[in-house]
DNA sequence: CTGTTTTTTGGTACCTGGTACTAACTTTAT
DNA sequence: ATAAAGTTAGTACCAGGTACCAAAAAACAG
């Protein structure tokens, strides 16, 4: 029997009983737990306790999470050390269920990592974070957020950020952001 | 708390989330792992892969979980109008590039949309939020958020939620939620 | 047939989420 | 005050892995 054939076979195990381990399919395809560790690894096949995991939790809700980017929005200006701009486009997937409403969080997350993105720093940290939602957004709607640094005090930056649909202001904050020291940087 | 009453919220926490380990669970009853461990002794209830297991190959119940992906981070104990409590787990998407230092927003996110969680509403929404960053998140640390309703005026909602992971507090937060009538939800 | 490459195997250190057990410390009750 | 109950700490061990390194075996090529 040759790789691809064995690597045929050990999907067509998995499939039809996903409880298999290592061990298992080892004895059943006469290799060593060390092949179909490789073989799983190259037909990218998670370990039993995941698919388990997978199995259990199966309905396959995706949490609503936050994009993965660094900057939440499209920066559209920046002038580090003094003031940013960018939009966020509302996605159907940042609504409440059934209604149009934005999760307030997504507003935050634009204006928080603006306000991060104006600080002249390699690595900047939000800490305290004084938010008005001034109204309601909409999907389909685009928010264009201003953040202005207002005050600098060693590695203390305020930053005031404003956020606006069309003419009418959205969001009002203000984040007090700390720079990090690069040598500060766990691993 | 006594060890009964402790019991009791034992086999609730489980029953609405089969997927909490001892560790989690030391984290929400605030004891030890070990005694987490005599109490499912105790109560019979088998452990985390058991469990797992269980739901994985009985397809039949799914305790789904109340508010499915409305949520950032896995809701972990819910008593509407009153409390809550959810848990994080930091992924790699969640930080910043090369360093393993969280973005605040999502520790935002979680409280915010933990505190709407809360409200005995169809919709709510945030109108001012407070928010204190105590100390940086990194990948891999698990945060256990719990928020509390601490005044009701009305359709108004002052909800205080304090994040930790282990002892530590990481975020203090305080949000004005308004509880919206389903009449005003726009088309 | 020999040399190179691919494939396979073995072994170690480490991880999570436990079991099983011992010992000690802290509360509570009598 | 002292016993009993409850809680925590620590150790050794296990399954089912990950991640990595080295070596043996098989396949292929000139």
């Amino acid at each position: 029997m040759n790789k691809t054939e064995r690597q045929r076979r050990l999907v067509r195990f998995l499939k039809s009983d996903p409880f298999l381990t290592d061990e298992d399919l080892s004895q059943i395809l006469r290799v060593s737990v060390q092949t179909i560790r490789l073989d799983r690894f190259e037909l990218k096949i998670p370990e039993f306790k995941e698919r388990v995991l997978n199995v259990a939790k199966n309905p396959g809700l995706s949490p609503r999470t936050l994009t993965g980017g660094e900057l939440v929005g499209k920066m559209v200006d920046l002038e580090v050390g003094s003031s940013g701009i960018s939009i966020l486009t509302v996605t159907p997937e940042m609504t409440l269920s059934k209604t149009r409403y934005i999760r307030g969080h997504h507003l935050f997350a634009q204006a928080n990592s603006l306000a991060v993105a104006v600080i002249d720093a390699e690595i900047a940290l939000t800490g305290i974070a004084r938010v008005n939602f001034k109204r309601p957004v909409f999907c389909g709607e685009k928010v264009l957020a201003k953040a202005l640094i207002r005050l600098n005090k060693g590695n203390k930056f305020m930053v005031k950020v404003t956020s606006h649909v069309k003419d009418e202001i959205v969001l009002v904050g203000r984040f007090l952001i700390f720079a990090v020291a690069e040598e500060a940087i766990p691993q």
